[in-house]
DNA sequence: CGAGTTCTTGAGCATTCTCAAACCCTGTGG
DNA sequence: CCACAGGGTTTGAGAATGCTCAAGAACTCG
C-alpha cells in the first residue's frame, strides 16, 4: 500500500471522461478535481479488488489498464469489461456491495482511491454531478449489453474485430490519444473477453491478417483497413452515448 | 395510449422491489409510492420502447413480464434481460439517452409511467432514494456481467439451466408468490436469451427431462430437482445482492 | 374448425474446442 | 554476453458442440 497523499490536478481526466458524456459547469469540476484521494500504483498482473472483496472506497483510473473479469465454480475465467485512464473502476462500491468480480491490472496503473462518503455527498449537493456519475453508470451498463450481444450473436471474427473496434475507439477518445492503437493484449485475453478459446483467437487473427485488416504483433495491433473493420465488426458506437464521434472510424 | 391517472397504491410493488436491496424508512417510500403517474397496459408482443427511441419517462412494470432485447445490423436477436413486475423498466431514460434497446412486453403487461424529474428531485431530496435508485442500476449491471459471463463460458445445458435458476429464484421473490414456476417463455426466446438456436434448446430441454431434472410444456417449467439443477446451472444468487435469500434453492 | 404459432425430429455440416507439442520472444541472472 | 525460464504464440489432427435447413406434428386461439 504505497499511497501518498495526493494535491495535483490528476483527477482532470476523470472530469474530462465524464465530460465525454456529460456536461459539467466548471464550478462542479473542479469539485471533482479536488476531491482527496490516496495515489496508489500496481503492478501489471496485480489485483486492485478481488471476487468477495467488500471495499469503502471508489477507484479511479488514472493511468495505465485495467480488466474487470469473474471466475466460475468451474474455473473459467470471462473478462467483462476493459478500463483506461479516467475511468472509474469501482462505482458499486460507492454503497459497499459484496464484490461479485476481480479487478487486476493488465499493466503498470495508477489508481486515485477516494472516500465514497466524498464523492456522495458531491452528488447529493449538485445534480450535475448526479447526472455525470449516473449516466456513467448507465453507459457501462449498456456497454455490458453490447459485450452479451458480442458473445451472444457474433461468428468469432465478428466479435474480435468488435472488440477491437471498441478499444480502439475508446483509445482515440483519450486526451493526448496519438495515432496508432496499442493494447497490451495478450491473444489470451481477447480469447477470455470473447468468450473463444486463445487457439481459435490466434487463428482468426490470422485470418483477419491475411485480408490486410490488420496485424496483431505482441500486444500492438495495426489496423489497415479501418472501415473494412469496423463494417465486419457490425460496429457502431452509439452505444457509448458520447457526445465526440469522430463517426465511425477508430483511426 | 390508453392511460389513466394512478390514484391507488399500484406502486408499492416498485417499493418493495427496493427494498429487496435497500432499506428504505417508511416516510421514503411514501414518497414513492405516493408519485403521480400514468397507468399503461400493453399486449402480449407489444413493444414499450424500440432501439432509437428518446423516452421522456421512466417506466415500473406493475404486472406481466418484459424483455429487453437488441437486434443487430445483421438481424440477429439478443434478448438482454428479463422484467418482472415491481422492476423499472428504463431508468437510462432518468436522463432522457437514447435507447439501443428494444423493450417488449411477453405477456399483457401493466406500467406505470412516472416522470423524470419527479423521480429526480426525490433522489436529490431524500439520499435514500438515490441510494435505493443507483443500487438497483448497479445491481442491474451486476446482472448483466453475469449474463456476459453465462453466454461466454456454459455449455449450452449449464446456460439454460442458469437461465432458468435466475428466472425461477427472481420469481419465487415476487410478492404473493406460490410455489410453482410458471414462465410465459418460449423455447425461441429461450434460445434469444442464451445464444443458442431454438432447436438446440428443444434438444437440450429434452435432455434435462430425461434427467428427471425439470420438464417443461408450453411456457411452464415444473422443477423436479431443484438441487440438481442449480448445480448444474452453476448457479449462486449472490450476483443479486438481495438481503432475502432463501439459501441456494430456488424451489 | 382453421390459421398461426410453437414444438419436434432428422440428416448433414460448420465452427469452435481439446490436446499436445514446438517455437519464439523477452527479461533475468550468472 | 550467454543461457535459461516463463509466458506467449503457432501448428496440427481429431473431436464435439451447436448450427442449418426442412418438414411434419401438436398446440392455441379466435
Amino acid at each position: 500500500m504505497n499511497g501518498s497523499e495526493g494535491k495535483s490536478r490528476q483527477l482532470a481526466s476523470f472530469v474530462e471522461r465524464l465530460r465525454l458524456h456529460t456536461a459539467l459547469p466548471d464550478a462542479e469540476a473542479e469539485a471533482l478535481i479536488t476531491l482527496p484521494f490516496r495515489l496508489l500504483t500496481r503492478d501489471r498482473h496485480s489485483y486492485l479488488m478481488r471476487q468477495g472483496d467488500e471495499l469503502r472506497h471508489c477507484t479511479i483510473l488514472l493511468s495505465g489498464f485495467v480488466e474487470r473479469h469473474r471466475i466460475g465454480l468451474n474455473g473459467r475465467k470471462q473478462i467483462l469489461c476493459f478500463y483506461f485512464p479516467g475511468d472509474p473502476l469501482n462505482l458499486e462500491n460507492l454503497y459497499t456491495m459484496r464484490s461479485d468480480d476481480a479487478l487486476q491490472a493488465l499493466k503498470l496503473s495508477e489508481v486515485a482511491i477516494i472516500q465514497c462518503d466524498d464523492l456522495l455527498s458531491l452528488m447529493q449537493d449538485r445534480p450535475a454531478i448526479m447526472k455525470a456519475i449516473v449516466r456513467s453508470l448507465l453507459i457501462d451498463a449498456s456497454i455490458s449489453r453490447e459485450w452479451i450481444f458480442n458473445v451472444g450473436q457474433r461468428s468469432a471474427k465478428t466479435r474480435i474485430a468488435h472488440l477491437i473496434c471498441e478499444l480502439g475507439f475508446r483509445k482515440t477518445l483519450q486526451p493526448h490519444h496519438s495515432g496508432g492503437v496499442t493494447l497490451p493484449l495478450t491473444q489470451v485475453q481477447i480469447a477470455e473477453a470473447t468468450g473463444l478459446t486463445s487457439v481459435h483467437v490466434n487463428r482468426t487473427l490470422k485470418e483477419l491478417q491475411s485480408e490486410k485488416i490488420l496485424s496483431y504483433k505482441s500486444g500492438v495491433f495495426t489496423v489497415y483497413d479501418i472501415d473494412a473493420l469496423a463494417e465486419l465488426a457490425d460496429f457502431s458506437p452509439s452505444y457509448f452515448h458520447w457526445f465526440r464521434h469522430n463517426g465511425d472510424g477508430v483511426v
